[in-house]
DNA sequence: CTAGTGATTCCCT
DNA sequence: GGGAATCACTAGC
């Protein structure tokens, strides 16, 4: 038999680790969206690490600015960025405070509130598709710059928060190359840093960074 | 199935 | 100025 999930929230204590430890720790977790017109939540199935000021593909490569300011902060807490004109991406920071790193949400299964994430999500052909991407995933649970910031691990209230859920267990953890980062799936020299749920049918597909050519 | 491209805005150089 | 941690849609095999 199946065990329910632990419907325990995640201490700060989770996520103040090293990101790489953190990242594949986070499959099977679930991340729940408090929203007016009620609870959405999420168990995660797929995720990238970003290691701070020491990982070209991460926003804090290039140190402290306006917009990532939030990596630089207190583990636990949600960094959520604007992209390609249209789309929000959301992150959880890691420890140790300072080192600007996090955690990609990138993929996830709705497990509750699916009729209020699908009015965001008109376009998906079905309930695999709600949050399979990071854009995806962001915007089925109605996640924007507005929520950059929020503590995920704040006592009371709080419109975000992860439960402990069901881990994955190690040998059903799969990690390769991450998606649309520069660099990245060429050959050999990679971070091996996106970590899915083996054979789940919610992961995003995989997708080699393509560099755009400009504009007439 | 894969490959190509337009959308659209913010951020940093 | 120009790229960006993406998505949706199209064409073609």
């Amino acid at each position: 038999m199946i065990a329910s999930p632990d419907r325990t929230p995640l201490p700060r204590s989770f996520f103040d680790r090293p990101v790489l430890d953190v990242a594949p720790d986070l499959l099977g977790r679930i991340l729940v969206r408090s929203t007016p017109d009620g609870p959405i939540a999420l168990r995660l199935t797929e995720v990238e690490a970003y290691d701070g000021p020491n990982d070209p593909g991460s926003h804090a490569y290039r140190g402290q600015t306006a917009r990532n300011s939030v990596m630089f902060g207190e583990p636990g807490h949600v960094y959520v960025y604007f992209t390609y004109g249209m789309w929000h991406c959301m992150n959880l920071v890691c420890g140790p405070v300072g080192r600007a790193s996090a955690v990609l949400l990138r993929a996830g299964e709705i497990i509750e509130g699916a009729e209020l994430a699908r009015t965001r999500r008109l376009s998906a052909r079905n309930d695999k598709e709600l949050a399979k991407g990071p854009a995806r995933l962001a915007t089925a649970l109605d996640v924007g710059r507005a929520l950059d910031g929020t503590d995920a691990c704040a006592e009371g209230e709080t419109p975000l928060r992860v439960l402990a859920g069901t881990p994955v267990p190690s040998d059903q953890v799969c990690n390769g190359p991450r998606t649309g980062v520069a660099g990245e799936g060429g050959d050999g020299d990679v971070h091996p840093w996106r970590f899915w749920v083996a054979n789940d049918p919610t992961v995003s597909p995989y997708r080699a960074h393509v560099p755009r050519r400009r504009r007439s």
